[in-house]
DNA sequence: AATTTTACTGAACGCTGTTTAGTAAAATTA
DNA sequence: TAATTTTACTAAACAGCGTTCAGTAAAATT
């Protein structure tokens, strides 16, 4: 059945071409501006062509979605040898804040903006978050268990991490740093994540 | 010239009508779900009406957003007799968290959404930006006059005591708090503050 | 060679923000 | 009071959006 299988390699490499010009396009210009319409002229076929192979916009971005994440664990999986869990959370403190500055439109796609959930696609990008989540948890953990930060509960600890991280980017992706010239912009960010440390590691 | 006056006074109530529809709506059901023609239709006029009032969209939503900033200062200015600056700061903390828990949709708008920009709107939301990050700065640097923060730049200082509310209300409006069942969001929001500002006071 | 299946598209539906030409009423002028 | 101008408003349209569906030409199967 060399026929069947052939198809089922076309069908592959079609969903990766859609993937690959939404990416391109959302990468260049951002989510409202991609339009399937828009999507489907640069890959030259007819809009409706997307609908045979993604159920609707939301699905396809979900794909962008879960590459996005894979990036991200690239960037995380950075401090795995490191063995001294603070400097490792340093570390990872560091990694995601790259991460953010390198990829801006994954970042708001992935952890800004509102998520028309689909069950199916819930069910995936929870499990990504969650490995996040557990990276920094674990790591929390051992930090707590080496005697830092005085018995406070991990679970309230790695929220308030996440938290300080996560608005430090926020603040650059969605533009709220005008305070500051732009080419100090990135400076700042990582000086704060340097005082946030700092006091972390003197708690 | 009682009629001009007369005629003054309509457009400014026809302003409201819009103003106070368009919010109604818009707290009620999110920006996206707030068209231009379900608020025309709610005030039972016709969509064409409300852009002899307002220029665009963008231009009546920057209305509302101004009146979200009037009620994120009332909140702010709760915190004005207390003497002392770090516990003035704790409870500037306190409010923002608040504010952002009882008007999520204002938060959003104001300080989430990607805000289109007509340079008349940007100079008077930057104004409104601007005095909310001074209400900050100011604190911060009595504080660090009082010998707290190690000395560190209060403008670092700042930017990430505002990273680390606005990570935490960013997490709970866009729903990335799934990892904790939904009653106890709150009671983290606060605890995570509590542990940050317990890591500010003894640093 | 005839039939079925596949991969694709043109055109449409209902939605969006926005513009424009036209209209009826109100205000002003004569 | 009658004629004219100004005001306040709207119906209809434009161009865009996500999405669906009937139809078609080519490929695969019988």
């Amino acid at each position: 059945m060399g026929i069947s299988e052939r198809k089922e390699r076309e069908k592959e490499e079609m969903k990766k071409l859609i993937i690959d010009t939404a990416t391109r396009l959302f990468i260049e210009q951002g989510f409202d501006k991609t339009s399937m319409r828009s999507i489907a002229e640069a890959m030259e076929y007819s809009p409706a062509t997307i609908y045979l192979y993604f159920k609707d916009k939301s699905e396809l971005f979900d794909a962008i979605h879960r590459q996005g994440f894979k990036v991200f664990f690239e960037y995380l999986s950075q401090v795995n040898t490191i063995e001294d869990p603070m400097e490792r959370l340093n570390q990872l403190g560091i990694q995601y804040l790259t991460f953010a500055i390198e990829n801006p439109g994954y970042y708001d796609l992935m952890l800004i903006m509102r998520e028309p959930m689909s069950t199916q696609r819930n069910e995936e990008s929870w499990d990504q978050g969650d490995t996040s989540h557990k990276i920094l948890t674990t790591t929390v953990e051992e930090c707590v268990s080496k005697g830092h930060f005085r018995g406070n509960d991990p679970a309230v600890v790695s929220f308030m991490i996440w938290s300080q991280v996560h608005g430090i980017c926020s603040m650059m992706i969605r533009d709220r740093m005008k305070f500051y010239p732009e080419e100090q912009r990135e400076e700042l960010m990582f000086a704060a994540k340097k005082v946030f440390m700092d006091m972390v590691r003197s708690f």
